[in-house]
DNA sequence: CGCATAACTTACATTTATGTTAGTACTTGA
DNA sequence: TCAAGTACTAACATAAATGTAAGTTATGCG
């Protein structure tokens, strides 16, 4: 189940509803999004690539995250009718318009965040895959 | 208390510890992390104001969002021995310099945020005071 | 004295996010 | 027949975030 009625849900209506900024960290402020965005910012993956790809996220969170990013629009999902089964996930054309978000977010983060190498900033755990 | 040991912190460190961008939506990425921002932007103001001026912020997390933001540097707090007290909080020069992330993050939120007005885009929570 | 203000703190309670484990349906290949 | 691959779902469990209500310390004011 999800949430009904509550201070917290109002809240985050109150502050979703009508600040840009607030907004847009809830569409990507997920623990796995960013990781997901920048899989596939290189190209449609289908579900077990990347699972395979991020290799501590558990399959139902990774479900939760794609599910909830389909939701707000970020991504799309589609379902081949084939044996076995295959689904590709894929970045709309909502999704490819965060690149400066995503590039300004890692920018500053390559400044500030301790141990950053600063240069080719970046989510290094894309070397997984 | 705070978390000890847990998958839960492992992959939080993990992705933090190596991801710039993950790194910066944790530092800004709270409830009332946006609203604090836009309004220390104008300067500083001290803590009466600010919790006056969001209404619907309790104190205690109004408090506990203001010490996690001091401890990863983004505000300063300056504590003048009066009585009664006063404390002041400001943006420290790195906490200024998330200006370009908070525009971008507002601009695409102005473009994509459903009942977004487009013009003028900005947290009209501000209002209130 | 009693009340008000400032900037909190404490103890407690609830909601939400995240994680674990096992199981599903279907088919192919050994 | 038995294991393996695919893309999940369900039931359960824990951790973290957020919220509520009251109390604290110190002083000035009427």
């Amino acid at each position: 189940m999800r949430k009904q009625s509550s201070t917290n849900l109002e809240n985050e209506m109150l502050i979703n509803g009508n600040c840009d900024m607030a907004y847009t960290l809830d569409l990507i402020g997920g623990r796995w999004k960013p990781s997901i965005l920048w899989r596939l910012a290189y190209g449609a993956l289908r579900y077990s690539d990347l699972r395979r790809s991020l290799p501590a996220v558990s399959e139902r969170i990774l479900i939760l995250q794609l599910r909830e990013m389909e939701a707000d629009g970020l991504i799309s999902r589609k379902v081949y009718p084939e044996v076995p089964p295959r689904v590709e996930y894929q970045l709309t054309e909502v999704g490819r318009s965060l690149e400066p978000v995503i590039n300004v977010l890692t920018a500053w983060g390559s400044e500030n965040r301790p141990g950053s190498e600063r240069k080719t900033p970046r989510c290094p755990l894309l070397t997984i895959i």
